[in-house]
DNA sequence: TACTCTGTTCGAGAAAACTCGTACAACTAC
DNA sequence: GTAGTTGTACGAGTTTTCTCGAACAGAGTA
């Protein structure tokens, strides 16, 4: 599972990213901890919108809308990052997720189609 | 053996098999609950077995060779046909087993390829 | 009749997941 | 400093799932 980054002042993307949030190598990413993490219509929803509406950008928990409790979210957004679909970056008070969209289609090619071709359930 | 019953009711395929267990349309499948289905890897094993070892047969519970109790099975071949993954029709006192493969590749079209590319873990 | 074989149903206990309130941490702005 | 914002951590209650034993049902057979 998630593996610690080690110490605080690690690698860093070219532009000077924070760092990644513990996450699972993408050999390491297992089919059925995938499907269970998208067992969730909320989870699906967030990955859906990640992959559809997210252009070169990271988004906020916030930016989703969701008419939920914060804790709550932290632990939809946990799920997902344990189970290796998403990045999550720590910008300065915000954390901000990413698809991990080139893993997920290395590891599971046509996932992400799946996902695409989603019709969401009318509540969120 | 797979006698075609004795006539108890209603329309029967062209070669007269025992009818069809309750099964949800192929419209009313939900991504959700086929991931949810199929995120438990005994489950994902019977599943990618009806399609890699399935020649235009139909398998019993036994087939499959687990070590599990029975009433275990029966819990998850269940759970495998309300999500819509599996048919399941009564052969006299065998309950047989076959993969929707069609119903599935034409409303997730993908999803067997990723079963199909699974690696199962070491224990059943 | 009795026995076997396949698989179901019921029920209970254990484990996991979901939900959410509360408290807390860190950073920004005033 | 104080207040507001973003989100985490913890814990409890609820719900769901998993697991499995026990009892049962139907078909076939000796």
């Amino acid at each position: 599972m998630a593996m610690p980054n080690s110490t605080s002042s690690r690698t860093k993307g070219p532009a000077e990213l924070p760092d990644l949030l513990p996450e699972p190598a993408t050999e390491e990413l297992k089919l059925e901890t995938v499907f269970a993490a998208l067992a969730d219509p909320l989870r699906l929803t967030i990955v859906r919108k990640l992959m559809l509406e997210s252009e070169a950008y990271d988004h906020t928990c916030g930016w989703f809308g969701f008419d939920r409790p914060k804790s709550s979210l932290t632990h939809h957004f946990r799920t997902l990052r344990d189970a290796g679909l998403i990045h999550q970056r720590q910008y300065g008070l915000e954390r901000r997720s990413r698809l991990r969209a080139e893993d997920l289609n290395m590891r599971f090619p046509g996932l992400l189609e799946l996902i695409r071709a989603w019709q969401p359930p009318s509540n969120v």
